[in-house]
DNA sequence: ATTAGTTCTAGTCAACTTGACTATAACTAA
DNA sequence: TTAGTTATAGTCAAGTTGACTAGAACTAAT
């Protein structure tokens, strides 16, 4: 219903459609310095409008789920990842933004472990992309793209939002690569770590990182909460 | 269409159907203190359901317009005001958010200045609430208005959205009185000042206000800009 | 076994910011 | 002329940040 068979008055009469799309965000090692950097998966649109370009995972907002659990069941379906961080990113509504219909999609944006990240199915019409590499996209997601981006910059700044890019155990060094990745600038360790040992959130554990070719670093447990949106706040 | 006259097979079939709505804030003097305080207006549901009850100013989104158009002509047909500040809150999708269908609500806040303000209009169905004390609403609109409230807050500790609930001119006193109206707490005049002045978006004009009954405080004005949401990325 | 290379980790220091506070300036009203 | 009020400038201690130094603890090569 509401496709491009429509005709126009047909169209003008029928709500918007409402779509639900989700922007990806995981870290994989660089192919060059090895280092990590980010990543999204896109998925190959096989049908007008924009046929054979790439675009963000996204589908249809059914009756029984709210957006966060369309946007969820959306992530799991295109990609088979369950999301460590889901969060509404932008509603967008612009009026042309498909030449075909008038749709308001809502953007939710997500952060997956990079354990996840590597199980993550890939397939001809599935692929991750470098976040800083991705060319020409279908509709305006390289806008969404780079908002999302800005966006993860900003919380990255403020919060919480850089443990769940990596595991339950990670070094100090490691959340800073994150930080380093994401910002794209190089910060001090030693101040890094002071600011972060003075976070409450992030607990000392006993254990050691062993198998680099230098002094095992201790490893950290993040034990803080995610943010307190309206779909979250709930949550005890 | 879409109304609570259609069966359930019928509901489950059609969309969602999309409102917009809005939190508008102004600053008005407080009855008692004379201080300024901040102002919501409410429209009356005349139908149901929650009927009687006030609720966030809204309707459905046309098709000739974006989301930030709805918002805006939204607010100049029940209230008569024109935002100085329009930017997008959320967009809430719960299952249960109405009783008779299923709404998804794209909300924006908005703040106007008070010289529009007090020219709003006001009704037997339109009405002015201090935002702290707005008993029951209809819908979950009493937690649309806390996250506004939590937003804007947060936006006035960063950035420069408190400008925009004051006139063209105005003391650095008057900027101070709107963070303790919204913050809900006593500032240091001394330390503020010095805050502001440290600001290169505020401008000393060389006037001053006069009237009161101390010494005349300087007036300035603020050159800066709104921030970077993906509507407002165009404005140059 | 020793040494070089690497990262981890702790610490110092100056520059800057913040909160509490003092003091003077400039106006009005009595 | 004086009291009352707010505007405005400044001081000081505490805390934070960025640049930097240095030793600790491991691996890999000699």
């Amino acid at each position: 219903m509401y496709t491009s068979s429509a005709n126009v008055a047909e169209r003008q009469a029928a709500p918007p459609s409402l779509a639900i799309s989700t922007v990806i965000f995981a870290l994989r090692p660089s192919e060059k310095s090895g280092r990590p950097t980010l990543w999204i998966p896109l998925v190959r649109r096989i049908r007008e409008p924009f046929k054979g370009l790439w675009a963000l995972p996204g589908g249809p907002l059914t009756h029984t789920e709210s957006l966060q659990d369309a946007a969820s069941r959306n992530l799991r379906e295109t990609t088979g990842l369950a999301p460590e961080y889901l969060e509404q990113l932008y509603a967008f509504g612009g009026l042309h933004r498909s030449p075909t219909q008038r749709v308001v999609s809502i953007v939710y944006w997500a952060l997956v472990q990079p354990t996840e990240a590597a199980l993550a199915d890939e397939s001809e019409n599935v692929k991750w992309f470098r976040a800083d590499r991705l060319g020409d996209l279908a509709f305006d997601h390289n806008a969404i793209v780079d908002y999302a981006l800005w966006r993860l910059r900003n919380k990255l700044a403020y919060g919480s939002v850089a443990y769940h890019l990596l595991g339950e155990y990670f070094t100090l060094a490691q959340v800073r690569e994150v930080y380093e990745a994401v910002l794209d600038r190089e910060l001090d360790p030693a101040n890094f770590r002071r600011q972060l040992k003075s976070t409450p959130e992030i607990e000392e554990t006993g254990e050691y990182l062993q198998g680099g070719k230098h002094r095992p670093p201790r490893l950290y447990r993040f034990t803080g909460r995610p943010g307190l949106d309206p779909d979250n706040r709930s949550t005890p």
